[in-house]
DNA sequence: CGAACGACCTGCAGGC
DNA sequence: TGCCTGCAGGTCGTTC
């Protein structure tokens, strides 16, 4: 489920049930994940305040006095609120109790990670190398401009590379080279420095606009419903093979680029 | 150093 | 009905 949207979705969504709540109990049902989840966690963290929470890229940070837990959701991590007892389901791998209530984490495809630091956060071995926020001010025109100088890499393949800019997945890489009218395989270090503003504009304005609908759904974090998804989302390219160009009408062509689904419209997005 | 690719998993849809 | 293939919103580690 993970793009930074519904990450973003995910911690707002839990934030009030977590933020400066003491953990009662920590349960590990299926500590295989992409690493295994650390066997100490529940002695550690037992009666612990969570101090803060926040999202680095689609990490989901923990902040404890004495270290942070680490949750990544993968590709099909669901983190769930729930209050009443649940029966255990097929692939839920990991819980945090708190006095009221507890988060749930389940993950089919066991992408996702739960991990512990007991160091700063942004020296960690997953966070240090990570590119910029991409709604942040940092995420500009001159810092992409600049970084894919003399790139010869898709520009698609070269916006979803985290140490880039955190965030854009798939689905809104697809998007915001619409939205840019830049064709995906354009080599990075040919993108123009006006086609570096609109691509940053774009992104920033997909990425806002799928929080803002995103929102909608936290009351079904909350309340366990989960279903995390696109659904109040308007997507115009990703998925939509072959139908019509929202702008042009010309069937939009699909390619695979390394390994993954690019939608894109040949009159729109035309190449260089 | 950058870039390409395989690897890690399960479940589902579609073709035969 | 069942088997097979390919595909799914991610990203790390290895190799070149």
């Amino acid at each position: 489920m993970p793009e930074l949207p519904e990450v973003e979705t995910v911690k707002r969504g839990i934030e009030p049930y977590c933020l400066g709540k003491k953990v009662q109990s920590v349960h590990i049902y299926h500590p295989r994940l992409r690493w295994p989840i650390p066997p100490f966690l529940p002695e550690i963290l037992k009666n612990k305040e969570i101090k803060g929470l926040w999202r680095r890229g689609k990490y989901l940070i923990f902040q404890f006095e004495h270290g942070a837990l680490l949750l990544h959701l993968g590709m099909s991590g669901i983190l769930r609120v729930l209050t009443a007892n649940h029966p255990l389901q097929k692939h839920d791998h990991f819980e945090l109790r708190m006095d009221e209530c507890y988060l749930r984490l389940n993950d089919t495809r066991r992408f996702g990670a739960v991990l512990w630091t007991d160091k700063a956060v942004e020296i960690h071995p997953l966070i240090v190398d990570l590119g910029p926020e991409p709604l942040l001010e940092a995420f500009n025109a001159d810092y992409l401009f600049q970084k894919t100088r003399k790139r010869l890499t898709p520009i698609k393949t070269y916006l979803m590379n985290a140490k880039v800019v955190v965030g854009v997945g798939n689905i809104y890489a697809n998007e915001a080279l619409f939205d840019a009218r830049i064709h995906p395989l354009t080599p990075a270090g040919h993108i123009s420095f006006s086609q570096c503003e609109q691509l940053v504009q774009a992104v920033k304005t997909i990425l806002t606009q799928a929080i803002l609908s995103g929102g909608s759904t936290i009351r079904s974090f909350a309340n366990s419903e989960g279903k995390p998804g696109y659904f109040a989302q308007t997507l115009r390219v990703y998925g939509r093979k072959d139908q019509p160009c929202k702008q042009c009408k010309t069937p939009l062509k699909e390619i695979r680029l390394q390994g993954r689904s690019t939608v894109f419209c040949i009159t729109c997005q035309a190449e260089v």
